[in-house]
DNA sequence: TTCGTTCTTCGTCGAATGACGAAATACTGG
DNA sequence: CCAGTATTTCGTCATTCGACGAAGAACGAA
């Protein structure tokens, strides 16, 4: 299992931070947060459906997808005159590994042991 | 195990995606994601030494604090005239919740079952 | 070619973000 | 009380975000 430090000497580190961070962002909106669900449960590609789903303007939603996209969370693939998107879920891989590795709070050589009551 | 949806009659899972959406917010900045590392290195209680870490003015970084502990995903124990932050793993449950149904990636019976390379 | 469909790009607007320094706050120590 | 330390709050400023409608682009159908 790679985790987050273990693959940084020190600048490529703030690279991976910018990554994440990266992700993170573009997942900090409840319209994006939508469309991602809307792409999970209805697995197939979908088109302008979103827009119904999400109840935005067509420009707005466009504006959302291409943020996703251009995180790398989900992909479109052109099939005109519709586009067609998809899920990428290996794109979250260094959000998922920043999480784990935070959730799981991996206890060693503490200094002052506690995190909360 | 517990999903995002299961728990959600359909209100209810609006205000989880705001949760998220919360959570992925205040990680999607560099300064923040480099304070949450910080303390998940250090477990110690920190005060002005994040300060100096991350290398922005301290009001800034009060800010950036500040955002984290409204995200619930630090907590700030007051120490006069200092304060010493803690990570709260816990807080980040939705999100990873999210991620992990997403990057499993269930397959089921699928419409157009690609999801890339 | 012209029309209809689907999506993106552009221009605009108000609101939010992120940065800073200065000042306020709240103790500790002289 | 006065000075010092650690932190937050305030005011300011430039930038980005998020929303919209209008216009543009790309293709299939007639």
């Amino acid at each position: 299992m790679v985790t987050v430090e273990m693959l940084a000497p020190d600048e490529s580190r703030v690279a991976v931070q910018e990554q994440i961070a990266r992700l993170a962002k573009a997942l900090g909106h409840p319209a994006r947060l939508q469309i991602v669900e809307t792409l999970r449960r209805r697995r197939t590609c979908i088109g302008c459906d979103i827009v119904e789903e999400i109840g935005l303007a067509a420009s707005t939603t466009s504006e959302h997808l291409r943020i996703l996209k251009a995180a790398g969370i989900i992909t479109g693939e052109i099939e005109r005159p519709r586009v067609c998107y998809s899920l990428n879920p290996d794109a979250l891989a260094p959000l998922k590994a920043l999480i784990d590795v935070i959730s799981t709070a991996d206890p060693g050589p503490a200094a002052t042991g506690r995190k909360q009551g």
